[in-house]
RNA sequence: GGCGGCAUACCCAAGUGGUAAGGGAGCGGUCUGCAAAACCGUUAUUCAGCGGUUCGAAUCCGCUUGCCGCCUCCA
């Protein structure tokens, strides 16, 4: 069947096809960095992140374009609000959301490039519209006709006349039509500024996307993504900017994800009920909170609480702690490769379950990335795995079994990356939880392990009362032991 | 006012015409010195409601109800 995504533009799934045979052109609209990015900006990462690497997954040489917006009304306010110049604000959160990126575990796309760098580009694009009389000067700034574009509306599925009938249009006047939007903004004095035919000035914003897709990925490219609250007006504008200079259709798949929501409705600035990812990350692992955004489908709403990443945190657990047996009872496979034969005389159903993982994954992800299903398929092969570990008891499994326990493992974990998940050691993760979380109950890693030390004396001497009264006394402070033939491990249940 | 989306078990969530994946929680069991984890069993004759099309519908069509989003900066 191949990839099939779902195109906002045509409003259906359709076969995808791009352009060039085996190589993929994608865009996707970056953060406007004058402040630190929520919830609702980490769903868009990891959603095109998990987009991205199944790209590479298929094997297409993927050139991925996610810019920066470091010029703006709003950085500019946040620069004066502060005293700074506009380029220390953009630099700050820059940085800051590189650092939540890296959390998250997403990866850096091919390129990002700044729009303060590429303002030549967005200067050529202009000029060519107001030489074809798309484009009029109004004082100091630069606007787009939206009437002189036959197509304007053909993304979000509005009529031009329905939208100026509507009653949140501002009038301007120094626009034509009160839709026609700004390409260059005439600066004032105090004002940072570039050259340009028509004055001193600064890109608007719709610009820099069409700029700089057309500039890093040529003037039609594959995918062009974003959320969903770009559809209209910013992804219109560009179609509209874009279409209207080269006279060639700017994008072929128009990707868009949905909401973050907190109880039910929009997470925004202005409606104020926001986390930041840096705030969240303080108590919630970035997994964690990863598996809790796939796990429904990037298209629809998601309802965030911590009750909810609480419980894709559990089902995380429960993926790492096979993943951590299998590594902890198996040796490392040796020269001699098993026989298939003999692999599925141990398990055929478990054997069968990681042969076909691989080809229902792929189906999953096809279906415009179903990612929902797609981790279905890994915890029946996670469930199947771990109750094949289980006949042998606490014993070390020895060739074929380990072996195919290797094997179903493999896969498993090869897929889940595929999503950006189970990417680390189960020891690094399990440590990670521990610190993450006893925060919460008050006790030092000491205190812990000075316990289990305590209660390991007790259990020497068989005085199991007192052992069990350690247990409980940690118990209460949210302290979960469990004994293993490898020693006691601890982890933070609460 | 215009445009669009959603409604599946206690909660989250796949399913897009062939007889309800998966996760969490609960209950029962196995294992364990006791636990925990894990595993096994169990929890929707039914998919908001009402009609229709069909041999067959959660899936298609119509209507009704409820919730949400966009039309303004916004992932």
């Amino acid at each position: 069947m191949g990839l099939q995504v779902y195109n906002t533009l045509t409003k259906s799934k359709e076969a995808f096809i791009p352009l060039e045979p085996g190589k993929i052109k994608f865009y996707v609209c970056g953060v406007t960095v004058y402040d630190y990015c929520h919830i609702g900006h980490a769903r868009s990462a990891i959603v095109f992140d998990v987009i991205y690497r199944y790209l590479l997954h298929l094997g297409y040489e993927t050139t991925y374009v996610r810019n920066f917006t470091d010029i703006d009304d709003k950085i500019l306010r946040r620069a004066r609000e502060e005293g700074a110049d506009f380029r220390e604000i953009a630099r700050r959160y820059i940085q800051a959301f590189y650092e939540d990126m890296d959390a998250l575990g997403v990866l850096r796309p091919t390129l990002e490039p700044l729009a303060t760098e590429n303002i030549p580009c967005m200067i050529e694009i202009i000029k060519i519209l107001v030489d074809k009389g798309i484009a009029y000067q109004s004082g100091t700034d630069v606007y787009f006709e939206v009437e002189k574009f036959e197509g304007y509306g053909k993304l979000s599925g509005r009529q031009l006349e329905d939208m100026v009938a509507g009653a949140r249009v501002e009038v301007d006047v120094n626009k034509k039509n009160p839709l026609d939007f700004v390409l260059w903004k005439g600066s004032k004095p105090d004002e940072p500024a570039w050259d340009s035919p028509w004055g001193p000035g600064r890109p608007g914003w719709h610009i820099e996307c069409s700029a700089m897709g057309s500039h890093f990925l040529g003037s039609t490219f594959d995918i062009h993504g974003g959320g969903k609250d770009l559809i209209f007006p910013h992804h219109e504008n560009e179609i509209a900017q874009s279409e209207a200079a080269f006279g060639v259709p700017f994008v072929r798949y128009w990707l868009h994800n949905g909401f973050v929501n907190i109880n039910n409705e929009k997470m925004s600035k202005s409606l104020g009920n926001f986390f930041t990812i840096r705030d969240v990350l303080q108590h919630i692992n970035a997994e964690a909170l990863r598996l809790f955004v796939i796990s429904k489908h990037y298209r629809s709403p998601v309802d965030f609480s911590d009750e909810a990443v609480a419980e894709a945190e559990k089902g995380l657990d429960r993926l790492y702690g096979t993943v951590a047996a299998v590594k902890e009872r198996t040796s490392p496979p040796g020269d001699t490769p098993i026989a298939d034969k003999a692999l599925m005389e141990q398990d055929k159903e478990l054997f069968e379950e990681a042969e076909s993982l691989p080809r229902a994954f792929n189906e999953a992800m096809d279906n415009d990335f179903n990612t929902a299903q797609a981790i279905g398929y890994l915890f029946n092969l996670q469930r199947h795995l771990q109750r094949f570990m289980d006949r042998f008891g606490q014993k070390k499994l020895k060739g074929p079994a380990a072996a195919l326990a290797v094997k179903a493992c493999d896969a498993l974990t090869g897929h889940a990356r595929v999503l950006g998940l189970l990417c680390r050691e189960p020891d690094v993760y399990m440590d990670e939880q521990r610190r993450l979380k006893i925060k919460s109950t008050g006790l030092t890693e000491e205190d812990v392990l000075r316990s289990i030390e305590e209660r390991h004396k007790a259990r020497l001497e068989k005085n199991f009362a007192e052992a069990d009264r350690v247990r409980r006394e940690l118990e209460a402070k949210g302290i979960q032991l469990e004994d293993t033939p490898q020693g006691t491990r601890w982890r933070v249940s609460i």
